[in-house]
RNA sequence: GGCCCCUUCGUCUAGCGGUUAGGACGCGGCCCUUUCACGGCUGAAACACGGGUUCGAUUCCCGUAGGGGUCACCA
C-alpha cells in the first residue's frame, strides 16, 4: 500500500512502498504545513490571524505516482448508495444530569447589543476550560439568557467565514438532542486537535434544524461538557436554524439552475412507494417521479419539497482521509430533499452550506457518516457548477467506538455522557482525554499523552480504521495517573464536595485544609475522586467510630492494651511532626516486642475503623493529637464485642 | 435484504515483505513495605480462515467467515 507517512515535526515524507495498491491510501499529498510551521504547536485560543496554510488536498498528489496511478478493486468500484443517519458526533439521548452544574460561564450576564469586543470575549470565555464542578455544586444562573445571547451573536458571525481559507478549519457539530456523549467528545478532540495541530480554527455548530427534538437545556449541557474538556470553539458556535433563510436560498439557486426540482409527491404516496419495493425486494430510494414533471401539473397550492437532482450515471468518489478512497455508483443515489414542505432544510442542506460557509476544509466525523459524504458531495458539485467556492472538503471518517459488547456505543450501552465521567465516576479531563486520544488512534508507545504532545503528534495518518471498544479499566487507570500528578490544591477542592455528600456534612475551612494536607497521602491509593473522598472520610468522622468487621477482629484484648499503651506514649510527643510521631511508634512497637506491622494494624482500625489507609504515621499527623488520642482510648476502652 | 466499512493478545494499540510480533490496561508471580496503593521486575496471552503474488507474508491481492455502519420531509 502505498501509503505516506508524514511525521511530525520533520516536514518530511516517507514512502515506504511504491507499488501499485488497489486502494488508495490515505490522500497522500501530506499537510505542507508541518513544512512550512515546524515549530507551531499551539495557537492562542482565539486564532484570528493564524498562519497561513495550505489546503491540504483531497487528491493524491499529483507528484504522488504511487497514489495517482492507483486503481479501485473492483470491489471498491462497486457503488453504493445511502443515507446516513445520527451518530457519535453528535449527541443522542436526552439525559438531563441531576447533579451537572451549569458552567459558572453561564453566569455571565450580556447586554443585547454585543460588540465586536463582546463576541471575542465571550468566545474566550466559551473556549476556556470550564471550572470544574463536582457533584453537589449548585448551578450559579440559568443558562437561558447567556443560550440567547449565543443565538444572537450566530447570526452574525457566519460572515466571518469566507469559504476561501487557507486555514484548516475543522468544526464538530453535535445535534441538540442530548447530552455530549463520550464518542462526540472524541469526535470533537480529534477535530480539536486537528485544527490545533495544523494551526488552524477549531469551531462549533449546533445543528438544531429538527425543532421537534432539539431542547436548549441539550445545548447547555453539550457546551457543559466540551468546556469541562477544554475543548471550546475558537468562535461563538453556529446555530443551525438561524440560517434557514440562507439554506433555501441555497436550494433556490440549485431549483433556477436546474439541479433541484419540487417534488408533490406526498408522504402517503412515498411510503406506498416504498411499501412497493420492499415487496419487490428492490432497493428502497425515490422513483424520481417528479423529476422531469411540469410542476404546473401539480394540484394549485400544493405543498412539495425540494429534490436535488442528482446525477444518474457515473460514479462519485471520496478520498477520505481515513478509509481512504470509497466509490459510489451515482445509480446507487437518489434525488433527496433539500428544503422540507415547510421550507426548513433537511440535514443534508444545511450541513454542506454551512460547511461551507464556515470555511471548512475537513469533515472529521463518525464512520456512520461516510454514506451521507455522497450525497453531500452530490450537492457541493451542482452548487460548484453555478457559483465558485464550493470546493470539496477533505473527509475524514473516523471509526466509531463500540461498548463492550461490540455494538455502536450508543444509549442503551453505556454510553453515558461526559458529565457522567465527571459527576459520577470522579474523573479527570486530562484522564478522558487521554483515553478517548488513544481511542483510535496511536503514535508508537506513548500511552501518556498530554494536550500539548497531543496537539504535537495527531494527526488524521495515526487514525485506525477499525472500531474499538469503550474499556472503563483503562480509563480509570489513566485517571489515577493524572490523579497523582494533579496539584493537591485542585483536588482537595474537588474532593471535598464529594466528602460533604458522603458524610453528609459541610466541611469547616479548618476541615478543608486538612483534606489538602491528606491529598498526598491519598491520592495515590485512589484511580477516582470517589475513591479520594472515600479514603478521606476517616479524617471527618467524629469519635465513636463505625468499625468494619476486619477493624473489629484486630481490635481484640491485647490489641487494646497495646492502643492505651500507644495513647499513653504519644501524649508526651513534644511536637506533632509525622517524624515525632514515627520515633514513638517505632519505640512502642521495639518495647512491647513486636514488628510495626503488628502495632499499625490495630492502630490503623482504632484510628479509621478500617484496615486500610494511608501510612499510619500520616494518619496520626493528620488527626491531630487530640483527636488521634480520642480515637485510641475510645477504642482502647471498648468492651469486648 | 441492498450498499459501505472493518478484522494483531480479553481490551486499546505498534508493526508498513525478512521481528524471539513490541507497548499499555486487565490478569498471575516476585520485590519494596506498617495495611492498601504507588513503584520496580517478571509470567501467561494475538496476527479470523482459505487461496494467491513473492525466495519469503502479520504486512500486498482475491475470496470466505465474523463484526459493524447505513438505507426518513432525523441528524
Amino acid at each position: 500500500m502505498a501509503r505516506t507517512i508524514f511525521r511530525a515535526g520533520t516536514g518530511r515524507t516517507d514512502r515506504t512502498s511504491a507499488v501499485i495498491s488497489t486502494k488508495v491510501a490515505r490522500p497522500s499529498g501530506g499537510c505542507p504545513s508541518n513544512v512550512a510551521f515546524p515549530h507551531i504547536k499551539r495557537q492562542p485560543i482565539v486564532a484570528s490571524k493564524a498562519p497561513a496554510i495550505t489546503i491540504w488536498r483531497n487528491r493524491p498528489d499529483p507528484g504522488d505516482k504511487a497514489a495517482s496511478a492507483a486503481t479501485p478493486s473492483a470491489k471498491q468500484q462497486k457503488a453504493s448508495h445511502c443515507a446516513g443517519s445520527s451518530s457519535q458526533n453528535q449527541a443522542t439521548m436526552p439525559a438531563p444530569s441531576p447533579t451537572g452544574a451549569q458552567s459558572p460561564t453561564c453566569s455571565r450576564s450580556v447586554s443585547s447589543h454585543v460588540s465586536s469586543a463582546e463576541k471575542i470575549s465571550i468566545a474566550r470565555v466559551l473556549s476556556r476550560p470550564r471550572q470544574e464542578v463536582c457533584r453537589g455544586s449548585k448551578a450559579m444562573l440559568g443558562g437561558v439568557e447567556f443560550m440567547d445571547q449565543i443565538r444572537r451573536m450566530s447570526k452574525n458571525m457566519t460572515a466571518s467565514a469566507t469559504g476561501k481559507s487557507k486555514q484548516v478549519v475543522t468544526r464538530f457539530a453535535p445535534s441538540p438532542t442530548g447530552y455530549l456523549h463520550i464518542g462526540g467528545a472524541r469526535t470533537a478532540l480529534f477535530n480539536w486537535l486537528f485544527a490545533r495541530h495544523h494551526g488552524g480554527k477549531f469551531l462549533l455548530r449546533i445543528e438544531d434544524t429538527d425543532r421537534a427534538r432539539s431542547t436548549e437545556a441539550a445545548v447547555a449541557a453539550i457546551f457543559d461538557g466540551l468546556d469541562w474538556l477544554g475543548l471550546g470553539g475558537d468562535e461563538p458556535a453556529v446555530f443551525q436554524f438561524e440560517r434557514t433563510p440562507r439554506h433555501a436560498e441555497v436550494a433556490a439557486q440549485l431549483l433556477a439552475a436546474g439541479h433541484a426540482y419540487k417534488c408533490f409527491a406526498t408522504p402517503e404516496e412515498l411510503a406506498e412507494l416504498r411499501e412497493q419495493q420492499r415487496a419487490a425486494k428492490l432497493p428502497m430510494r425515490y422513483d424520481g417521479r417528479w423529476r422531469d414533471r411540469d410542476p404546473g401539473e401539480a394540484p394549485e397550492g400544493a405543498p412539495y419539497v425540494i429534490r436535488i437532482k442528482a446525477p444518474r450515471e457515473g460514479e462519485t468518489v471520496v478520498e477520505d482521509a481515513v478509509q481512504g478512497r470509497v466509490v459510489v455508483q451515482n445509480a446507487e443515489l437518489d434525488d433527496m430533499i433539500l428544503l422540507r414542505s415547510d421550507g426548513t432544510p433537511t440535514y443534508m442542506l444545511a450541513v454542506v452550506v454551512d460547511d461551507r460557509d464556515m470555511g471548512v476544509t475537513h469533515v472529521i466525523r463518525g464512520d456512520d457518516h461516510l454514506n451521507n459524504a455522497f450525497r453531500q458531495l452530490t450537492i457541493i458539485k451542482a452548487m460548484a457548477q453555478i457559483e465558485t467556492g464550493w470546493d470539496e472538503p477533505v473527509y475524514a471518517h473516523i471509526p466509531l467506538i463500540h461498548g463492550s459488547d461490540g455494538a455502536k456505543l450508543s444509549k442503551r450501552h453505556g454510553a453515558l455522557g461526559v458529565d457522567a465521567y465527571r459527576d459520577e465516576m470522579g474523573m479527570l479531563p486530562e484522564a478522558v482525554l487521554n483515553y478517548l486520544l488513544r481511542l483510535g488512534w496511536g503514535h508508537g508507545d506513548e500511552e501518556l499523552i498530554s494536550l500539548d504532545r497531543a496537539i504535537e503528534l495527531f494527526d488524521i495518518d495515526g487514525v485506525g480504521r477499525s472500531p474499538s471498544r469503550f474499556d472503563i479499566k483503562k480509563l480509570e487507570n489513566l485517571n489515577g495517573h493524572y490523579l497523582r500528578e494533579a496539584e493537591d490544591v485542585r483536588l482537595a477542592a474537588l474532593v471535598a464536595p464529594r466528602v460533604e455528600s458522603r458524610l453528609d456534612t459541610r466541611l469547616a475551612p479548618a476541615q478543608a485544609d486538612i483534606l489538602r494536607q491528606a491529598m498526598g497521602s491519598l491520592k495515590p491509593r485512589a484511580k477516582t475522586l470517589n475513591e479520594i473522598a472515600e479514603g478521606a472520610e476517616f479524617l471527618f468522622k467524629s469519635c465513636p467510630l463505625d468499625f468494619d468487621e476486619k477493624a473489629t477482629a484486630l481490635l481484640d484484648e491485647p490489641a487494646r492494651a497495646l492502643l492505651i499503651k500507644t495513647a499513653d506514649a504519644l501524649r508526651t510527643v513534644p511536637s506533632w511532626t509525622v517524624e515525632a510521631i514515627e520515633d514513638v511508634i517505632r519505640r512502642v512497637a521495639e518495647d512491647a516486642g513486636l514488628g510495626l506491622g503488628k502495632v499499625a494494624q490495630p492502630l490503623r482500625a482504632a484510628l479509621t475503623g478500617r484496615t486500610v489507609s494511608p501510612g499510619i504515621f500520616d494518619v496520626l499527623f493528620l488527626l491531630g493529637r487530640e483527636e488521634s488520642l480520642d480515637r485510641l482510648i475510645a477504642a482502647g476502652h471498648a468492651a469486648a464485642s
